[in-house]
DNA sequence: TATTGTTATACTCTATAACTATA
DNA sequence: TATAGTTATAGAGTATAACAATA
C-alpha cells in the first residue's frame, strides 16, 4: 500500500467522472425525446445501417422480447420504421428515419463539441499524460471485469 | 479545431471508461443482492448513519414515494431497519441492520482495490499527470452541467 | 429442428397525485 | 397550513417462457 491519500483523491474523481457523464448523456438524450436505451439503438443503426431486432438485441446486450419493446417506442416517436427483410421473411429490418438520421447525426456533433470541451485547453503534453494514464487504467479495469464476469464476450 | 484525432481517441476511452465502470459497479452490486439504487441508498446511510426517508429522498435525489420502495425492497432482503423517529413522530428513521453495515464495509474495502488496481502501477509523475488532466476536464464537465440544467443544485 | 419476433407475465426504478397522521 | 410517508396509478427498462411464422 503506497499513497492511499492520493488513490482515494484519484478514485473519487473517477467516480466523479462517471456520475456527471451519465448525467450529461441522459439530459443530452432527454432534450432529443430519447432514453439512454433508445438512444443507445439508434446509435447502433447509425453506425451500423438498417439491421435486423436479432443483431441489435446482440449489440445492446438484451433480451429480443427487449428490443420489440424499444423498437415499437422509437417507431411511435418517429426514429425508426420497421419494414420486411428482403431475403429472410421471419425477420424485420429496421431502419432510421430522417428524423432518426439527423438526430443521430446531431449526436455525432455533439461529440465533437465535448471533445473540444475536455481536450482543447489541455498542451499536447498533457493531453498524452492523461491518454496514457487512462488507457493503463481503462485496460487493468477490462482485464479485471473479464476475470470476474466468465460468460463475458472476450472481445 | 486542433488534433481531431488525437481527441477522439481519447473521448473514446473516456466513453469506455465510464461503460466499463458501470458495468463493474451493477455487477460488484449484483454480487451482494443489491441493485445500483439500494446500493446508493445504504452507503448513504453508511456515511450519514440512520437518517429520515425525507433525508434520503434528497441524498438520491429521486422522489419520497421512490425511497418508500427502495427501503421496503431494503428491509425485505435485510440490509436495513425501519424505526420511529425519537421526537417527531411523522418521521421514520432507516438504519443498516449487521448485514447492511458488513456490506457497506466491504463496499469500502472493494473501492480500496480499485484504487490500488488503478493507480498502483502509474509513477508518482504519471498519476499526477492523470489526476491534473481529469480534474480539469471533470471541472468543465460540471461547469456546462450547471449551464444547461439551470435548476441543479449549484454546489 | 432452429431461428425471428411476438404475446404473456413479472420485477425494478422512476414520476405525480391524493391521502393519513402528525407538526 | 406544512411536512413525512403511504397508497394509487403510470411509464420505462429488464428478464424468462410460451408461441407463431418461417428457415
Amino acid at each position: 500500500m503506497a499513497l492511499p491519500d492520493e488513490y482515494a483523491t484519484a478514485l473519487d474523481r473517477v467516480l466523479e467522472l462517471v456520475v456527471l457523464m451519465n448525467d450529461d448523456m441522459a439530459q443530452s438524450f432527454a432534450r432529443d425525446g430519447l432514453t439512454a436505451s433508445r438512444a443507445h439503438l439508434i446509435w447502433v443503426l447509425h453506425h451500423q445501417g438498417p439491421s435486423t431486432q436479432r443483431v441489435l438485441a446482440e449489440a445492446l446486450r438484451v433480451s429480443a422480447r427487449n428490443i420489440t419493446g424499444l423498437v415499437d417506442a422509437l417507431v411511435d416517436t418517429g426514429f425508426v420504421t420497421r419494414e420486411p427483410h428482403p431475403t429472410d421473411r421471419r425477420a424485420t429490418l429496421v431502419s432510421l428515419t430522417e428524423h432518426g438520421s439527423r438526430v443521430t447525426a446531431e449526436m455525432e456533433k455533439g461529440q465533437h463539441e465535448m471533445a473540444d470541451l475536455f481536450f482543447s485547453d489541455m498542451s499536447p503534453d498533457e493531453l498524452d499524460c492523461f491518454v496514457t494514464g487512462l488507457t493503463g487504467l481503462v485496460n487493468r479495469l477490462r482485464d479485471r471485469l473479464a476475470l470476474e464476469r466468465p460468460g463475458a464476450p472476450h472481445v
